[in-house]
DNA sequence: GATGAATGAGCTTTCATTCAT
DNA sequence: GATGAATGAAAGCTCATTCAT
């Protein structure tokens, strides 16, 4: 099966490519660099990928697409509205944790690439938006999350508050609590008043082995 | 008074160019486009600045600069946490209202320059965040924010929320209530509970008025 | 065999570029004018050569070392010091008719090179040094020289006058003759007083065919 | 007065932009350099010089103008050739160490200038060649250089060997000695035959006291 | 006359892309 | 399919020159 090693090769691009283009920016990378670094041809990334700007937006979206099953894999309609947002949470951060440089291409080009959607890219970036939004609403079925608010606000709050937790510097975002503290914030925020969220350090362990494969 | 043409002429290419680099990105733009909608030669631009990459990162600089001295000015120890918050809240949404291009290469560089501080840049993002902290500390002494929450995780959930604010689609977030949903969800997340926090589409008005010069 | 054309294009190159900067000067030149004589791209000139200084430095560089070649295979110790010396300005003259821009492009540097030894032009010139000193030494020994010269001083002076014939007017220089008798002069101004050296056309022509492969 | 304030400027720029052209070339220096240090607008500098290029061979002409002058009026017809030899490399040397900048420019161009006589450089290099002539033919007359020689070849290898005792190093060059030795090579190579010609230190040193104003 | 801010032609150099091997 | 030498469009930048003050 030759499919293997085109395989391979294509995650080496994909791999070598991400760091650089992390590194500098699109500009400061040029083909060769990521050739010679990959082990192929110049030629060969042209086999692989249309372009240069094709070869940076793949990396975004190829990796953006794993990350969007891997979530929507994880949120289960059943399970309460905690677990689904600490699992939304744990999961990016574990995510963030794998793939560095993705994470810096993404959020350089989310707001250019909500525009014009290059490549497909604002349309994973929709999946993620309705993901959260299931999310709210069986909160709200659940009575957990509290009735009258704009689902598609908070929505872009919440992963606002995400992305936040992730510029906190790394003293602070790498405390394990940190997560929990922050889903605290925002089961407050969004809750409904009165019902007590027990966010604790217990719990997250559960969750955490609980959610994962 | 040779120095109002001067700066006219800054200002002119500051705009000009921020239009360019927002709309395309910074390789997408040449010199030449930028002087000749500026209406300056392509030598004065090498006048003004170092280089196009000390353009393109003067205007995030400058007007981030601007940003930041207009927030430190509202801000007053004395004013209660809300309205600090939500004078904070305002006057971001009143400077990317006025300047949209900034906003976009502010975001699109954040993640890069805090690596290597290019230009002190960085430096002013520091501003932001102790300008956060300070409300937070003030929220604390006044009983309407809860003791014990990590602040420097807090002010960056808080960034990371108004960030969100503004990614929200238009038809969400231009309705004038988004601010106080936004800042309703917010105050219930980090605040005393029991105690509370009325915000109220009056009470936005009226600080509109009383915060703005 | 790619390096037959790869060696090709390169002399052409050299012999193209040397011709445009003896034609005017450094600045005077573009690399679009070269590459386009040359027939090949302009990237192909930066395949080759590091910058156009490099290129320009190149030309002296690749035929002064050739001049030198020449010249120290062409010297031999048990020659007598007026085959030597004949034989160093017959050779510097052929070179020069066969490399007519080379010998501009050298002149002009000179003293510049001397100086900072940019590309290890002055290690070259110091060789000719070394080879007239050599010879003088020899014609001490065989007594045709006379002791007491400061041989150094007398290699620039020897040097000095191949340079000089170099710029007699054409219809002086292009005689015969004039080699022979400028090598007279430079017999009778360095040899001991008394001994005849006999410099005739006809020893010319013998030592030509002698000399030369 | 005004023109001696001219004057002084003319002067100062001549000299600063001697001193730069030397240390690199033409291209090397920039107009804004010249005119900064040598104290006056970039805009004067146009009044003084047609352009650049004729600022940099306004610098050879009239430094070459003022040797040749100085060369001419030492020339006597009545003394004798040794002392006119002398006199000769005795003032190259004395202006060559008055104005290093000018040697350098001045070498660097001649044979460029050789071909189009650009400014009226070429006509001056004339005179220096008609001055040897002379002082040859003066020579054949007194009986102390031998007939039949080609005096414009020995015209030529006379002033190549200036040049060569020039590019001597330092160290052989600065030996005051060296010019008589310079001398001696040089009647011996061109004298007649049998004639002694007595160079020594103490002439030398009279030489120079007579021919100096 | 003196100045230096403004200009833009013209240069070197880079690098995405192609295609013969 | 894989390669990398060759290409040339494209762009950043410099600096001689001008001219309004």
């Amino acid at each position: 099966m030759p499919g293997a090693k085109q395989r391979d090769k294509l995650e080496r691009v994909l791999g070598v490519a991400g760091e650089l283009f992390a590194a500098s920016d699109f500009q400061g990378v040029c083909m060769d660099q990521i050739a010679q670094l990959a082990g192929v041809g110049k030629g060969t990334l042209y086999n692989l990928f249309e372009s240069k700007e094709d070869l940076y937006f793949s990396i975004i979206r190829s990796r953006l697409g794993e990350l969007l099953d891997l979530l929507e894999r994880s949120y289960d309609g059943r399970k309460d509205t905690l677990k689904n947002l600490r699992s939304l949470i744990l999961h990016l951060h574990k995510f963030m944790s794998k793939h560095p440089h993705f994470y810096l291409l993404w959020k350089r080009e989310e707001n250019t690439l909500a525009r014009s959607d290059r490549l497909g890219i604002a349309a994973l970036y929709g999946r993620i938006e309705s993901l959260v939004l299931r999310v709210l609403e069986r909160g709200v079925e659940e009575g957990l999350v509290r009735p009258g608010l704009d689902h598609e606000l908070v929505a872009h709050l919440i992963l606002g508050m995400i992305d936040g937790l992730r510029k906190a510097p790394e003293n602070v975002y790498r405390r394990e609590e940190a997560l929990d503290e922050a889903l605290e914030v925002l089961m407050k925020g969004i809750g409904v008043e009165g019902v007590e969220v027990r966010v604790t350090y217990d719990r997250y362990q559960h969750a955490r082995s609980a959610d994962e494969r």
